[in-house]
DNA sequence: CGACGACTTGATGAGTGTCAATTTTCGTGG
DNA sequence: CCACGAAAATTGACACTCATCAAGTCGTCG
């Protein structure tokens, strides 16, 4: 299960706490390719954790333009807060045919009982996706396209990394480059250009949707990422958190 | 205090509530425009409460670009979850001068443990910021230069009504054209030519920082806002929390 | 009074979007 | 396994939104 791979990265999950997490998934739904897991307007109240294929969180206006917000890939918690949110603001369909769980509130308080210190974890993991999203709107609103693309690539490849499914720079991106445009707020034919762009300069390599990162730091020059902001190291108020179990 | 007066427009604030609310405000510090509140890159740990003035959360790129992530205004909690974040990815700064509250771990502990149902409470607040963040990147990501405008000027207005800062549809914005144009991925100059149509167009009102909004329903036609997800009432699950004090 | 910052306005050009045509890949059914 | 139609990706030509450069106005403050 991602999401337990993906725990198990930071901190030691206890026999029990591994259990919990299992138990999660045990009601597992399935859905296909562009399918909605769920709509905007709907009352909140729900969080979808994905277990396998790729979905997007996304809105799209009167007119048909669609902002991709982010990718939600596997082991992902779909927004813990919209428990305490009103409304939704926007819709998660899957990309693929995906496995994902719906969580009832319940189901989380009760995961938060058996284990209180998976509250701080969770709770580390929302910040980190806030992190995220301020550094794509960084990214929209004040850069070009081939910026804006290295950086899409990179924050996908960080992601994926952490939740184990990218070994040695490689890494499938099941978007079409359709997607990839809206994500970034560029057209679908600029986005073609620009991806042959970064791939003459070395910094890339695709094969299907196959992507290959063959300059990491040049990747991470063009996109102007500071990694250290985003090492696995767990801050030291969560790790106080952990130890005391 | 601005930030007893935001919450106490969703639910009633017991006396001791209000009493430790207030005391956040005890040792206020100050600054004068463009110092930093907070820079980027350093430790997190702190959260800063704005009493008075505004202030700005941004980065700057290495060639000098910067965008505006949000602005801040007075009775704003700016991201409580930096406690469990590691490092800082943007800089807080003040845009004129300031009064401010540094908030430590501890004091926040302390506010919960006084009042459990003010955590609910902020927590909601912060699921808020994330609903503004999503829509400012859809507008960024997808809108063109007036309905960008158009949807900045309804989301400060929004917010100032809720800190109860925007009476009768006016507000002051003590943003310059730059500011605006840097919070939405514009240069000054287009700012300038774009305020000007949406003031001809009867949506808006400008003279010196005061703005008024002439059309409300027009400038949410624009910005595409669908305002039923704003709304200021709490939702269920929230209420329940505040319900057993 | 002069210097400076904020705003405005015009002229020009860069980056990217749109339209259209073609090729390649993919999915489905025979 | 192949064949077909549809979707995705690529490429070229052209148009448009918006950035950049430059000059000028206005108000403010030392």
């Amino acid at each position: 299960m991602p999401l337990v791979r993906k725990l198990g990265q930071f901190a030691e999950l206890t026999g029990v706490e591994r259990d919990a997490l299992q138990g999660l998934g045990s009601h597992p739904r399935h859905a296909r390719a562009h399918q909605e897991l769920r709509a905007r307007g709907g009352a909140a109240g729900t969080v979808i954790l994905l277990h396998d294929g790729w979905a997007i969180r996304h809105r799209t206006l009167r007119d048909g333009r669609r902002q991709i917000i982010d990718f939600v890939v596997p082991g992902d918690l779909c927004d813990p807060s919209s428990f305490v949110g009103g409304q939704r603001d926007f819709t998660v369909s899957a990309i693929m045919p995906v496995v994902y769980t719906l969580l009832q509130p319940r189901e989380f308080l009760d995961l938060l009982s058996v284990s209180p210190r998976l509250g701080a974890f969770l709770w580390w993991l929302e910040s980190r996706e806030a992190f995220f999203l301020r550094a794509h709107l960084v990214a929209i609103g004040r850069m070009r396209a081939e910026e804006r693309l290295a950086y899409l690539i990179w924050e996908l490849w960080t992601r994926l990394r952490f939740n184990g499914m990218a070994l040695d720079h490689t890494f499938i991106l099941p978007a079409t480059q359709d997607m990839l445009a809206d994500a970034t707020g560029l057209s679908h034919v600029h986005v073609s250009r620009t991806l042959k762009r970064l791939e003459h300069r070395g910094v890339i390599q695709r094969t299907e949707h196959l992507y290959r990162i063959i300059d990491a730091d040049g990747l991470v020059a063009i996109a102007q990422v500071d990694e250290s902001l985003y090492s696995n190291e767990l801050p030291p108020f969560v790790r106080a958190l952990l130890g005391r179990q």
